[in-house]
DNA sequence: GAACTTATGTCGGTGC
DNA sequence: GCACCGACATAAGTTC
C-alpha cells in the first residue's frame, strides 16, 4: 500500500520513501505523457485523413457533418437501450 | 438505390465511377471513425491514470499542472532549438 | 456611438469621456449580473420539476434519459436537414 | 410499460390511471423541456452582452473576472448576514 | 468566428 | 446522517 505521503521503511530507517514516491510520481507523469503524444498523434491522423479526403474531392465540412450525425445516431441507439434496461430493471425483468 | 449523383462515364468504360466514389466517400469516413474510437480509447486510458494517481495520494489538478508545465518547457526548448537551427542555417554551419 | 477607448468630447474638451464609459461598462456587467440570476432560476426550476416527479414515484435518473434522448432526436434531425442544405448547395439547387 | 408507480383505482373508479400517469409523465418531460429551451436562451442572451461588449472595445475575460468577483463578494456578505442572524437568534434578539 | 479540448463546478451515489 | 467521491454538464480557452 504505497502512498506518496511521508513514512518509514521497516529496515533501519534507510531514507528511501520519498525517492520511491517520486519515482512513482514521475512514473504516473511519464505515462500521461506519453498517452497525450499518442493522442496527439491520432488527432494529427484525423486531419490527414480530411486532408486526403479534401485532395480527391470531398468537402471537409460536409463530411464532419455526416460524421456527427452517424455518432448521434450511435449514440442515440446505446442511450435507447440503456433505457430499456432500465425499463427492464425497474420492473423486475432482469 | 446506390447513389443520388448523376454521372455517367465516357466511351466503353463499364459504369464504376459511382460506386468507387460512394465507396471512397464511405471509406474515408469509416477511418475518421475508427481513429476518432482511438483517439477516445486514449483519452479513456488517460482518465484512468489519473485515477489510479489519485488511489495512490496523488492530487490530479497538481498532476495536470505539472504535465502542462513540462509540456510548455519542451515547447520551449524546441523552439530555442529551432532557433538555433536558424541561425546556424543563416550562418552556413549546418 | 461611445466607446470605452480614449476619445475626444466635442464640445470644449469637458472630460467626460471616462465616467461614460464606466457607466457603460456597469451597465454591461449589470445586464450580464441580472441574466446570470435568470440563468440560476431556471435552472433551480428544472430541479423542482424533477423533484417534484419524484414525489410523484418517477425515477429522475431515467427522465433525464428521456430528455436527453429527446434532444439527441431533434439535434439529429436539425443536423440532417442542415445537412440536407448543404446537399442542396452544393449541388446548386437552392 | 405503464407507469413506475403501481396503483390501482379504488372501487367505482373507471381506469383511468395508467393514461393519466402517462400525460403526468410526459407533462413532467414537457415542463422540463421547455425551461430547458429557456435556460438555453438566457445562456445565449449572456453571450450576446458579451459579444456587444467586445464590439465596444470591452475584453470578456477581464469581465468574466468581475462578474466573479462580485458574486464572491455578495456570497461572502450574504454569508455574513446568515452568521450574525444566527448569533442574533442564539442570543434571542430575533 | 466556429470547432475542439480542457477545466471547473455541481449533483447524485456511497461508504463510514 | 454527513461527508467524500466519482460522474456529468457547463464553461472557458485555444486553435484553425
Amino acid at each position: 500500500m504505497p502512498t506518496p505521503s511521508v513514512g518509514h521503511n521497516s529496515d533501519a530507517m534507510l531514507d528511501t520513501d520519498e525517492p520511491v514516491a517520486a519515482d512513482q510520481l514521475r512514473l504516473f507523469i511519464e505515462r500521461i505523457e506519453r498517452l497525450e503524444g499518442e493522442k496527439k498523434g491520432v488527432a494529427d491522423d484525423i486531419k490527414d485523413v480530411y486532408s486526403e479526403a479534401k485532395s480527391s474531392g470531398y468537402d471537409a465540412k460536409t463530411m464532419r457533418m455526416i460524421v456527427q450525425l452517424r455518432k448521434m445516431k450511435a449514440e442515440a441507439r446505446a442511450e435507447r437501450d440503456m433505457l430499456l434496461e432500465t425499463y427492464k430493471a425497474a420492473l423486475g425483468l432482469d
